[in-house]
Formats: structure tokens, C-alpha cells, sequence
DNA sequence: TACAGATCGTTGACTGAATCAACAAGATAT
DNA sequence: ATATCTTGTTGATTCAGTCAACGATCTGTA
């Protein structure tokens, strides 16, 4: 896998490399601008912030004090800012912009927000509304500074198809398996759908950071007081964290409480980890059978679980 | 709409400020290098090129020739370059790397996929395999230099989730229609797995860019000789650039080939712009039927057409 | 063939960015 | 009370970025 580490390093140099060669709009100051890029920077927080100081500018920035010092004495012979004492601390100096400062940075956020329109607007729209939702992504995790929380919650519109999709092209991409596999899962999605019983079943999409990354299911079996736990996945990415235990958890559970005396479950020898998923929650193999589905040939594997 | 603009600008503006604020790491030059940011691109550019000259390298990253001179210049002195002429064109000299620049430059792509791989470390894998995702998105869309494709394709294992997924989450923040619609279109994929007859049937995925935007079905209908077209959807993104119209067209001449003499379709009154894309086609209205679905009040309709 | 116009690399000149070091004034901890 | 930080300023230096000018060379066209 180190492989994939230099694949991932490579992607992340190759996006920085693409991002600041292509899009030196951006990041160049305007030509017909008063304002390099780095006084445009300060000008913009000075005016995003109530009663900033000096350092404190240049910590956002992670500019030095020197330059900032010199920054913010050009700003002044040009009129375009003042300053006042800190009214508690003597060292500091509050930064504000006059009427003529704010007259400034108003028509240096108009050129700004005029030129990103413009580079928008080079983008064809399908384009445009991945490039925007991959730049909303890449702000939210870079300013995140929470850990990624992960919840169990219903599933709401929509979800169910998800799981179809993820779990079909998952199990597509790995093990190979063909169409069969999503025409399986869609008379499962279905048949739950028309026979749902609230008391008695229960599904679970299980989110880590906003995103789904795995599911599970939990329906009435072919006896009574047997139930059936199915269609568990976790995604790849989100693998090794406990998501699968978590959910197989929140399943037994629900099985107790609905008053199941055994919980069943249906899987294939080729998936080991969820295997070691399921013994580790206290099932047993109770049945092993060779099968031809989903154009592999396959053992099926039957666990169970006394509640 | 112009909201929306705003709000896209924003985005991309927060997304630029984000990312050179904190990835410094990425665009600062490294701390114990011997090489400044703007060196190390060009050494780069030196590196990953095939004889090249100082005005290609000045083109490639957007730099004066004066810098790359003086650059250049600096390198030689420190015995990292060399120059030889240009056979064709005396004007141009070609650069190569010494043996020493070679090895410096070896050190620090070294120190450099070091410290990128640091920055990914700082983050739980889920938000890690998000952000690179995201990156390869934007480089891709950056780098493209053609115009978005639109194909027509038979759906692969995973691909009918998908648009189960898409149209039930579409239709619940459009409209608010709930899980019942869900439910609804589960049941025709269901069916249509299950009787699906390769002659009389098919289903079509549109791509755009690569992308999934849209799908229709052609299904047999309740009488002989008539077929039905069903789950026609556009993503938002990629709506007013004929994709409807070609799913329909697709749809249409299938069933004409299929020897079908009448194509039906149910569809609801508040979806405005298929009903134009229907009529466009030579669909006409022939039933229309209050009905409460999907947990509003709706006005169902029925579209035909003889082939 | 001759020549205008463009390209290439170099150099000078200048402003600002970035960094390091030193300093005085003021705040803070113990 | 004193050592230790922090804040803002200034000096010094190197490099980045930009503009202008220059000589050498190439290219297209009259």
C-alpha cells in the first residue's frame, strides 16, 4: 500500500500544481489593482474583523510583524487606515479603516468577486458545479477542526438507493461480481419497502463526517422469532474505525428489545473481514454451501445468533 | 439567481483563502531547504522537461524572463545547471541539470513528498480519502481543455442504485415528495430486474463529463404493442443542455425498433419541464387525475404517443 | 533578398515580500 | 521585584515580481 500513499502524495502535488499555474487569477493581484495580493490579504481582514491589531493579522496570515508593520505604514501614508490604543493593553494598536479605506476595499471586492465570476464563468456548467462542490469540500475538512463523528440514524429518502449503489459497485469492484448481485439487493430494498413492519424491523445508515459510509439491516426471518440481519457494507474508506461493529451492535440490540430469540444472517467466505465482524458479536457458522451467483462461484456462509 | 452566483463566488473565494492559508506547508518553501518556493518550481519545471529553455519554463509557470535569467543564473553559480546551445536556434539555450542538481533535486522531491505526506497524515483517513477525491476533481477539471461529453449507455452493476438514490433524494428537496416515492420507484427496478426482456426493454444512463446526470426506461406496458417510458430524470447541473431530449429521442427510437405502436407515460403536473420535453417530442396528454402521493396533493398525467 | 516584426536571453532599476535580528515599551507569572 | 513574553518598529538582506531597454537571432512577407 505504499504504493497508494505516493499515489495520494502525487494527487495532492499535482492538485497544488494545477490549482496555482492555472488559476494565478486567483492568487495574482489584479492588474488594475492598487493592491498586491499580500496587502489585498490584509486589507481583507482588517475589514472582516472587529478591532483587530497588528499581530493579530499577522498570526490569520501567518505574516510576519515586520511586514505587517511596514504593510499597514504604507496603508496610513495613503490615508487609508488609522489607528487607536488598545484601551487595555498599551502594546497594542487598534487598526481601522477610514472612509476612505473602506472605499478602497469596496471596489477591490467588487474587482475580486467580478474576476472569480469571470473564472466561473469559463467552466462549463456541469463542470462548474463539481468544481464548486469540491472546493466547498476541501474548505470544510481543511477548516475542520472536530473529529469526524460517526452516527447511526434512519435512512431517509434517497438512502436506500444509495446503499443499492454503493454496495453494487463496491462488491462490483472488488470481488467482481456482476449484475446479479444489485438485482438481489433491489428484491431485498423492495420487499422490505412493502412489508415493513416498525415494531419488528429496522434499518440503520451509519455517517461518519456527514457522509455515508455503510448500512445494515434488520428483518423478520422465515420463523417466527427468528429475525434476519442483512445487507451490512462499510465503506473502504471508512474501514478500521468500528463502523461495522457499531452497526452490527446497534442490530443485535434492536433484536433483543423487538423480542427475536435468534438472529440469522447470510454471507460469503470471500468477505473475511466481515466475517471476523460477525464472531467477534458472538456469531456462529452454523452452515457452509458452495453457490454460483453473481458470476463467481461462491460459498455461502449461514451464521447465527441465540439472543 | 444572481444569490446563487454570489454564493458561488463566495465558495470559491473561501475555498482559495482556506487553502493557502492553511496549506502554507505546501506553497512555503520548505524549512531546512536550500531552494525558495519560486526555485523549486522551476527546478522542477527543469526536471520533468525534455531540453528545455528558459523562456518555456518562464511560459509553463507564468514567470518573467528577467526572473528565470537571474534564477538560472543563480543555479549555475551553484554548479547545478548547465547551458548548451540550441542546435536549430541560437537564440534559445538549453538547460540540464548536473549531476549536483540532480542529486539536490532528488533531496528535495524527497523532502518535499515528505512533508506533503505529513499534511495528509494530519487528517483521519475518511476526511483524507475525501479531500484527495476532492483535489483529483478540481485538477481534472483545471486541466481539461475539451468540452464536456454526453453519452448514452447501458447502466452498469451499481448504476441503478444510483439513480434510485438521485431521483428519490431529488424529488424530496424539490418537491418534498417522502419515502413513498421511494418506495414507488424501488418496486419498477424491482420489476423490471425481474422480467426484464432484453428485446422488448431497455435503460439508458446518461453521462456527462463522466458523470451520471440523468436516466430513462423502456418497459413493456400492460397491453401488447404498447410500451411504457418510465423514471426519466435530469440532474439540476446538467439540465438545459438536451439531455432529456436525447434519453427521450433514445427512449423513442428503441420502442420504434422494438416494434411497439404506442409509447405511454405517467408523469405529474408539477414536473413542468418534462411535461414541455414530452410535448416536444410529439407526446400528447390523455388523462389527467388528482391523486395523493408521496405525501403531497398531485395531479397525475398520462402522455402518449403513436409510433 | 531585404527588412519589419517577433522572440530569446541578459541587464538595470525599482517596489514589495519574506526573513532575521535588535530594541523599547508594556504585560504577565511566580 | 524580576525574569520572561508580547507588541510594534526599524535596519538589513535576499529574493520575487515587474517594466524597460538592448543585442542577437529567427520568421514571414513584400
Amino acid at each position: 500500500m505504499d504504493q497508494n500513499r505516493d499515489n495520494e502524495i502525487a494527487a495532492l502535488r499535482a492538485f497544488n500544481r494545477a490549482y496555482t499555474a492555472r488559476t494565478g487569477l486567483l492568487n495574482t493581484h489584479l492588474d488594475q489593482s492598487p493592491f498586491s495580493l499580500s496587502e489585498a490579504r490584509v486589507l481583507y481582514e482588517i475589514a472582516h474583523r472587529t478591532d483587530p491589531t497588528a499581530a493579530e493579522i499577522g498570526r490569520a496570515l501567518g505574516l510576519d510583524r515586520a511586514q505587517i508593520s511596514r504593510t499597514l505604514k504604507r496603508f496610513a501614508e495613503r490615508g487609508l487606515v488609522e489607528t487607536r490604543d488598545h484601551p487595555s493593553d498599551a502594546r497594542n494598536l487598534i487598526i481601522s479603516l477610514t472612509s476612505d479605506g473602506q472605499e478602497a476595499f469596496a471596489a477591490l471586492e467588487g474587482n475580486t468577486r467580478a474576476a472569480v465570476g469571470a473564472l466561473l464563468d469559463g467552466f462549463p456548467p456541469i463542470r462548474r458545479a463539481r468544481l464548486l462542490e469540491a472546493a466547498r469540500t476541501i474548505s470544510k475538512i481543511v477548516e475542520a477542526d472536530d473529529e469526524p463523528a460517526l452516527i447511526l440514524r434512519d435512512p431517509e429518502p434517497g438512502d436506500l438507493g444509495y446503499i443499492l449503489y454503493r454496495q453494487s459497485a463496491l462488491y462490483a469492484q472488488e470481488y467482481g461480481w456482476n449484475g446479479e448481485y444489485e438485482v438481489l439487493v433491489t428484491k431485498i430494498l423492495a420487499q422490505f419497502h412493502q412489508t415493513f413492519d416498525p415494531t419488528m424491523e429496522a434499518a440503520w445508515v451509519a455517517e461518519l463526517d456527514g457522509q455515508i459510509v455503510g448500512s445494515i439491516f434488520l428483518v423478520k426471518g422465515d420463523t417466527t422469532g427468528v429475525a434476519k440481519l442483512r445487507l451490512l457494507y462499510v465503506e473502504p474508506d471508512a474501514r478500521g474505525s468500528g463502523v461495522a461493529s457499531k452497526l452490527v451492535e446497534a442490530c443485535i440490540q434492536r433484536a433483543r428489545d423487538a423480542g427475536y430469540t435468534r438472529l440469522d444472517l447470510w454471507t460469503n467466505s470471500v468477505l473475511t473481514a466481515a466475517r471476523r465482524i460477525y464472531e467477534r458479536a458472538g456469531f456462529k457458522l452454523v452452515d457452509e454451501a458452495p453457490h454460483h451467483s453473481f458470476g463467481k462461484d461462491l460459498v455461502g456462509q449461514t451464521f447465527s445468533l441465540n439472543l
